[in-house]
DNA sequence: CCAGCCGCGGTTAACGATAACAAATCGGGA
DNA sequence: TCCCGATTTGTTATCGTTAACCGCGGCTGG
């Protein structure tokens, strides 16, 4: 497949070149001092050598590896993928490299992932959520770079924080259901913790739920977080089941919501005459599904624009004390609802 | 935030523990012989200490990184997460961490990405598909690791391949249309040929339409892959209006499928009444939507796994010679295709 | 009773790049 | 013509870990 021999350093090019190291050295950084002359017979010298830099010999000696960690709860998402595509489209400009790990909603899982991520000595790290375990926060608080929890607003941070309110973003759907008469709301999630967000939705629910003196106790739990189309579907069949009065049911997820509403057109459940369904997300399904479904856009995207923002400014020294910036959630209505 | 004085070493735990540094370098490989006495009170002195290992070091003192490098067309990607997942979970006990970057289906980017990652000296680079720009070839052909090719069966693969025929899957699927007494058969997909699978998608449509001597030309192009539910209702659109007569249609993608389906609902066209739709990919929406999508599963999972193992067969020299293992795609016949 | 082996730990140097400092070269104005 | 500052290149030492090798003591078996 190609010669065993081992591959030519940065002292084979320089002696091909009639130079230093050093001057290789240079010649590979775009804005140090070489003639163009000398940079071009070097380069050169590497094509024909087939040199390939180095990163890890040059990540020791000048303590800077260009990686950022990040860890998101799920690879298999597309509102986390979003959030690490715009961290990564803030990131490429200035040559930082993504170190990308998922949790499967496993806070021990994550604890294991900080620490290996953390002997890579990267220049800062991303994590989703703020709820960790206490050795997990203790490596990140001591790691001695910056730290940005992202999607939740924890209310003891570690440092930097991208995110909103998972309980308010719920509330606004509530108020707005709530406005328009209805009373018997339902929400469907999973049945742990495991998904904080997901638990500080139904939170939200409850709260907003109490709040107008209405029954919070129409809470469907099915399966593992994150609950897929079919669990959603599963806990529509169940909540129409045992409360057949229902008027309106919250999911976790535009997912799930979109399983609730295949459930219903299963069983011949007019949505939205005999029942309202909303999702949270944004997700394309929740805008492609007939009927098209209400849901919540936190703009992932936006988190990680802003995220990768928020790192270029602390390590450019612009931005000192631990930020926190706030996103708005956007309440979509959508013909599910009304 | 944390003490900015710079982290202890394995000197420092050295000194502490009252051994020299290579002890404690031992007493951090699971397999070394380091008494269990001596390790308690290395291990007790790092964690004093806040001592967190160097990969950087490591990796450039030991020439082993513990990369793996993988490429993927997007992030945004059930199929592709899946593969990612396989690979890891392959992957993570022998500790090896996947290095993973997207391409946005741009082979520029792609050639982009590897030469990034191959200076990070990963032990093993998985990339997808078989078409690459010459020079990322090149830097392929050179890297002296084991290369792997995923998610298709190249003409003239560069090592190792695990994959399946994209072409070959969908003829399978015109085959059983075929038999079901189907002529005017249509297929959506993308425009451009950015999506390699995709286009060989297109290409099994074709050869087998006109295999069994049908008109092979109604190929509905829309939009950049990877198109999205979005862009397969608009080209359900335009196929009613430009072919109706149209009796089944295939699509590039479940997704893209899945707003054919949405569009024929908003419409009122009958799925499977008045028209077919197939998909492939055997998304979790395929099983889900009402009538549930005809598709293909091409074991995007067992990719990841089959790859994975295949890197530590190449890593302990159980497998010497470039291997091509190839994946039997399933073609899963649902509601929406009679 | 001693050769040989095993378990455990130390010493030295090296992985491949670059920070820090020093020196050589060049061009232009006084 | 000469000197000064800017530009270009070289020298030395080092980042933090570990491969390779060596030494010491204790135990075993002939």
């Amino acid at each position: 497949m190609s010669s065993a021999r081992k591959s030519p350093t940065m002292a084979d090019v320089a002696r091909l070149a009639g130079v230093s190291p050093m001057t290789v050295s240079r010649a590979f950084k775009t804005d140090s001092s070489v003639s163009d002359a000398t940079r071009d017979a070097i380069l050169k010298a590497a094509d024909d050598l087939g040199y390939v830099f180095d990163s890890t010999a040059s990540s020791l000696r000048s303590q800077k590896t260009d990686f950022i960690a990040v860890t998101i709860p799920s690879i298999n998402n597309a509102n986390f993928a979003e959030t690490v595509r715009g961290l990564s489209e803030g990131l490429k400009p200035r040559g930082l490299q993504i170190l990308l790990g998922y949790t499967d909603y496993d806070m021990a899982e994550e604890e294991r992932l900080i620490e290996q991520f953390l002997r890579r000595r990267p220049e800062a790290i991303v994590v989703t959520g703020g709820r960790h375990t206490p050795r997990a926060r203790r490596m990140l608080v001591n790691a001695g770079i910056p730290v940005i929890e992202t999607w939740d607003l924890p209310a003891d941070p570690i440092g930097h924080v991208v995110g909103f309110s998972n309980a308010d973003a719920v509330r606004g759907m509530v108020d707005h259901f709530v406005s328009r008469g209805l009373t018997r709301i339902a929400f469907i999630g999973g049945d742990t913790s495991r998904d904080t967000r997901g638990a500080d939705r139904r939170v939200g629910f409850v709260a907003a739920m109490r709040a107008h003196g209405l029954d919070a106790t129409r809470l469907i739990a099915v399966g593992a977080p994150p609950i897929s189309m079919r669990e959603g579907a599963e806990a529509m069949g169940r909540l129409v089941e045992t409360l057949p009065d229902t008027q309106a049911v919250i999911c976790v997820s535009d997912l799930s919501a979109f399983g609730a509403l295949s459930e219903c057109q299963r069983r011949g459940l007019e949505v939205p005459g005999r029942l309202w369904i909303a999702g949270f997300g944004d997700y394309e399904i929740a805008g492609i599904a007939v009927p098209a479904l209400t849901t919540i856009n936190p703009f992932p995207r936006e988190i990680g624009t802003r995220t990768a923002r928020l790192i270029l400014d602390v390590m450019d020294d612009r931005q000192a004390t631990p930020a926190r910036i706030v996103i708005s959630p956007e309440l979509l209505i959508r013909q599910s609802t009304g």
